[in-house]
DNA sequence: CTGAAAGCGCTAACAA
DNA sequence: TTGTTAGCGCTTTCAG
């Protein structure tokens, strides 16, 4: 009578009445304590088991204050980039029960802010936020209701903002540096948009740092972040009246790959006629023809560290450090001396 | 001396206290309820502004009976195609308040079962799952729990389940016999790992259909399922002891990639030596050198698709259809007629 | 249009 | 080791 047709959700306390134990130990069960005897446990177990019995997530939010859910906000899915980011993070938190709700900005601080909010409103316990620059309304939002952030691919937070991820500027000058030592001393240096990607600028700005220390003449090109900006781009420059750089730098790889199709369309040969590096270290990077030398970024260490700080600071209320990933140079065929 | 240090996090009680009103007018508010007196709206509105208030969404899941949130269950993200899926799913749950939770399967069913079961654990509404393949104790425990499920990538789902997706089968056929049109007779066909991949297996069916049905002589080729598995394959086959293919087809741009650039580093020329084709129409397909055939998956249709009847389904009782997208072939530069 | 009150299903003291 | 009993914070009838 009880239960008419199958058809009403039953919970802790159904299960109660069917093994004779109370709602308690009910509770115990699910959630493993030791507390509980071990013939005890076989037999709720068997009843949870028999009787289908799922436990409400949302009950369990509300009695416990925790919903074990953290929330990421990346400018775009569709760069592989940012899907190996997630992806190592999803993989991270998994193993401790976390789950990984994802929503994406297109760059933009505005929309960014409101997707993170968004995701509070959801239950998100903490936020994973990409690059530095966000809005001051967002932070103050999320500071005031004491939600850990960690703000990522960068190494410096905004407004003391704990960071893990590597030093953009850095990178970039380094990059640069390494060109000139091989003897380059005219670059082109291909970028996606600068606008809201603060990432794009600290790269553009160590790159700049690096000309400047050490005398090369570098042109900077603006293009969409896509493999079609970048074969546009060097259809654009190879046409132009003075191409003259003896290096290709790309501060992204797809950009890159669209720079390997043109100047295989056009004949230039790489790095005979011209050296090419890129940034990221995607998955054909390795294995293109000629195989490009790029920097390989620490995405999916960085995954990890990342969510493995997020659930230190909500478990176990350890500070969140800001951390600076190493990212090397991998040299492969696409760059070679200038020729003397 | 109601809140001594701003310290205690404050609900619609308080808000209740503060305004005079009561927490069912609060809700309202909260709520969007059309019946709530204008300047009273205002009241409250201004209230929970100047508090900072945040509605508790676990409470609010707990008094509704709604999490908005649904979960999906891909192989992985690390490949743009699904990153793409999931980017344009997120982008229409996201205009109607809903969150999307990811988890990853690495192909693997009972991690899928396992990582399915976390979502639902952790308040998904409804489930996306990838391929039609699936164990059947995961299927029992959602229909048990009348919690939606929607196969993607395939147009018909396993035990009745609806799917949204394209014809796999048909479209290795339409792959194949395009190729035998332009008059290819031996082929080779490249493709990921089978075991686990039922969208893999149905093309290769497909794909033995069409060469069945035109007499066309194909090889078969397992790989990894990356650039480094095209280039291998590539390498392999060319350094094999019959080459004689005069048409590679590829299950997956990926591995087209890798053969494109193997075929560059051995100076075969594509598709003057050899006719390449892909499957999927990633980003940089429209931009290779030359420019890649392929077929075009409606991937973010299919996403915009599945979001919508979940939702459709959960908002409004409205029943899953199963649907069959088309996809077309995309001639480009890298296939050609076989030379008589 | 607004208030009062009864839960939603679970967990966590506190007792026993 | 197990039972009892309050709520967690919000929504939602039902009155008024």
């Amino acid at each position: 009578m009880e239960n008419p047709s199958g058809t009403k959700k039953l919970g802790v306390r159904a299960l109660a009445k069917m093994t004779g134990f109370s709602t308690g130990t009910i509770s115990r069960v699910l959630n493993n304590s030791a507390l509980v005897n071990a013939e005890t446990r076989r037999q709720v177990l068997e009843a949870i088991d028999k009787a289908g019995y799922t436990r409400n997530p949302a009950a369990r939010a509300l009695a416990t204050q925790r919903t074990k859910t953290i929330g990421a906000v990346v400018p775009t899915l569709a760069h592989s980039i940012f899907a190996r980011f997630l992806n190592a993070i999803e993989q991270e938190l998994a193993g401790r029960g976390y789950a990984l709700v994802i929503a994406t900005s297109g760059e933009d601080a505005d929309t960014e802010e409101r997707r993170a909010r968004e995701l509070i409103d959801l239950g998100a316990e903490g936020v994973i936020l990409s690059g530095a620059v966000h809005n001051v309304s967002l932070l103050e939002f999320l500071s005031a209701g004491k939600i850990p952030v960690i703000c990522t691919s960068v190494c410096k937070g905004q407004n003391g903002l704990p960071a893990i991820g590597y030093d953009n500027a850095a990178l970039g000058q380094k990059a640069l540096r390494f060109l000139v030592s091989l003897g380059h001393k005219n670059l082109l240096v291909l970028h996606g948009p600068k606008q809201n990607n603060d990432r794009t600028r600290l790269r553009i700005e160590g790159v700049m740092t690096g000309a400047s220390e050490t005398g090369a003449k570098v042109q900077l090109l603006e293009t969409t972040l896509d493999v079609a900006g970048g074969t546009k781009s060097a259809a654009d420059y190879f046409s132009s009246k003075h191409p003259g750089a003896s290096a290709v730098l790309c501060l992204s790889d797809v950009l890159a790959l669209g720079v390997l199709f043109e100047a295989g369309r056009r004949g230039i040969s790489v790095p005979g006629d011209l050296s090419l590096m890129g940034f990221d270290d995607l998955d054909w990077a390795a294995h293109s023809v000629p195989s490009l030398t790029t920097i390989r970024l620490p995405t999916a260490r960085m995954g990890t560290h990342v969510a493995k700080a997020l659930m230190g600071k909500l478990d176990s209320a350890e500070p969140i450090e800001t951390l600076r990933l190493d990212a090397e140079i991998v040299q492969r065929e696409s760059v070679a001396d200038v020729k003397t």
